[in-house]
DNA sequence: CCGCTACGCCAC
DNA sequence: AAACGTGGCGTAGCGG
């Protein structure tokens, strides 16, 4: 059963909930203060209910301040950027109509939040009551049930006519029941659904951050903070090295060009400042300018400043931006979620009493394509073992970094170095997964889309590099011809690796809603594991520390789970290293 | 003062 | 070394 939450303009600041089937027939409507939302939801959640909204990053904050958990839920703005996509769906209404603040919402959540999302839940007001509307009392068993009013019990009638999530909702049926495959599709709205309820409920529980540890690790690498600003002792001192090694007084090794013009003075032929040409270099200035630009990252992307305005009360709480990435994956915003260094991991503790599980899933997106391209050979080596290590034993490359390296450069689309010369051997061990790549690489260089595993497309790419490199093959050899293919190869690597990274997260966002789901019931009422971090294929734990065995029994048990709804009795393995610790730096 | 791009580096 | 995929973000530098 449904239940659609939505404030339309003619309810008045009051919240409409509608009782759906799983057709989506409408069979009752009710309505009720924003006041007694949270409580009504608490009573109405149960298994076999998925509440129906228009933004989880919009409903769900205020439940979860005020205690209250959902199991399952339908985010329409996520799911109408899917399904209009969707190849599979191309056929329905919801792909054909044009573009509405639905489409708009997707692309910036704030506009949209002024035009299609009403803003009940913080200004707490409540409109007036209609009284020709407020017949019967539901016959729910709802604690502030004095609140609860029944507009309609017949099946069909739909008062509030001015519910566009209602009307959204529907067309989302009709677009999803009738596409292609709606048995993986549904699979991928539901793993979506519930990775913006887990990414609320981590904003909400929040990474424990230690700020003395971090503060620790700050003085240590960099010297005491400076009074008033400017740069920390270790550093000025790195500069002064580099100033006299290169013999230019006055520089600062911030600015890319000064130091470039510097390092050419000083006779090193360098095209760059970056660190990995500088590597090989042999000259007094490497070493100190190295130092130099590691200190320098770690001060201004994770210093004091960072530790001042994204820790508050012991915890960091980026915000995660669920299918931001056009594959799936997450983004984040906000303190640098996606790239937390190592060198600062040492900060995340747990609370006294609980403790950390940190686990990921070992060489995932090889493990996907072995799955996808239902290479039976591939999957066979990595039953059991590390993949990588698997690729020597069975003599098709001689270490493991050449056997990650190849694995890799396969995934991304390599054309030239090591990764490129490996590919024959991989080739012949693994015909059918490589073709499955090369494949999803050509169709991209045509111009035309891919789909990962459960269904998402691949967004169309501009018109005119494939019209100028496919089409018009008319143009005649040169530049303009040249450019053309060499967007159009850039593109076929992004749509190659769009099917392995999307079927990817696909598979992580199904092991974190098994995870979660699994968590809740561990621990007592108010001292429950729950999920803190996810990383595209790592998740963290906080736990109470009794329940860290457990924890990670369910980490394992879900993984598994997730291998079987995506892709059944295939004989693909996806283990996970799953760690308990005291520190997200003890992790690796 | 602002917004923008280029660069460089961190993460997976 | 990586040139091969997806991101965020801080600084410099530039133009308004």
């Amino acid at each position: 059963m449904y239940i659609l939450v939505s404030s339309p303009p003619s309810a008045k600041g009051q919240i409409v909930l509608r009782q759906l089937d799983n057709e989506g027939q409408l069979f009752d409507t009710f309505f009720l203060d924003s006041v007694d939302f949270a409580g009504a939801v608490e009573a109405l959640d149960e298994e076999g209910v998925r509440w129906v909204w228009s933004d989880t990053a919009h409903w769900y904050p205020g439940l979860l301040e005020q205690g209250v958990r959902v199991g399952r839920c339908h985010d329409l703005r996520l799911c109408h950027v899917i399904l209009r996509n969707a190849e599979g769906a191309a056929g329905s209404e919801l792909a054909h109509g044009p573009a509405s603040a639905w489409d708009e919402a997707s692309a910036d959540r704030v506009i949209a939040g002024a035009t299609l999302f009403d803003d009940l839940l913080d200004d707490g007001m409540s409109g007036p009551n209609d009284p020709g509307r407020t017949a019967a009392l539901a016959g729910i068993p709802v604690s502030q049930s004095a609140a609860w009013a029944e507009i309609s019990d017949e099946p069909g009638d739909n008062p509030y006519g001015d519910d566009e999530s209602l009307a959204e909702f529907q067309r989302q049926l009709e677009a999803w029941l009738g596409s292609d495959r709606p048995g993986p599709l549904g699979l991928l709205l539901a793993a979506e659904s519930a990775g913006a309820l887990s990414a609320q409920e981590m904003r909400f529980f929040g990474i424990p951050w230690h700020v003395d540890v971090h503060n620790r690790i700050l003085t240590e690498m960099l010297g005491p903070k400076p009074q008033f600003g400017g740069r920390p002792a270790k550093m000025e001192r790195l500069a002064e090295q580099i100033r006299v090694a290169l013999d230019a007084h006055g520089l600062n090794p911030d600015s890319p060009q000064d130091l470039l013009k510097a390092l050419r003075r000083a006779g090193l032929d360098v095209s760059s400042t970056s660190k990995w040409e500088l590597y090989n270099l042999k000259h007094p200035v490497i070493e100190p300018l190295l130092a130099y630009k590691k200190l320098s990252r770690l001060h201004t992307a994770n210093g004091w400043t960072w530790l001042d305005t994204w820790v508050a009360d012991g915890r960091f709480r980026p915000e995660y931006v669920v299918g931001g990435v056009v594959t799936g994956r997450w983004a984040a915003k906000g303190g640098g979620a996606l790239q937390l260094p190592a060198s600062v991991r040492g900060a995340v503790v747990a609370d006294p009493g609980w403790s950390l599980v940190v686990a990921d899933a070992a060489q995932l997106e090889p493990r996907i394509l072995s799955a996808l391209s239902g290479d039976l050979a591939m999957a066979e080596a990595g039953r059991g073992h590390d993949l990588y290590q698997a690729l020597v034993d069975q003599g098709v490359v001689d270490t493991r970094d050449h056997a990650k390296v190849a694995l890799l450069g396969a995934l991304y689309g390599a054309t030239s170095g090591q990764s490129a010369a490996l590919m024959p051997r991989l080739t012949k061990a693994f015909p059918q997964a490589i073709r499955l790549v090369e494949e999803a690489a050509r169709v991209g260089e045509r111009g035309g889309i891919v789909s990962t595993w459960l269904g998402r497309s691949s967004p169309r790419p501009d018109k005119l590099w494939w019209v100028d490199a496919v089409l018009d093959s008319d143009t005649p050899a040169g530049p303009q011809r040249d450019r053309a293919r060499q967007e159009a190869r850039s593109w076929g690597r992004f749509t190659r690796n769009f099917v392995c990274q999307g079927s990817a997260a696909e598979w992580a966002l199904s092991w974190l809603a098994g995870l979660r789901q699994r968590l809740a019931v561990l621990g007592e009422p108010g001292a429950r594991p729950h999920l803190v971090y996810f990383l595209h294929d790592e998740v963290m734990v906080h736990t109470p520390e009794a329940c860290a065995e457990q924890v990670i029994q369910a980490v394992r048990e879900s993984a598994a789970a997730a291998g079987r709804l995506l892709f059944g009795e295939f004989p693909v393995e996806f283990p996970v290293e799953a760690v308990v610790v005291d520190n997200y730096g003890a992790a690796k």
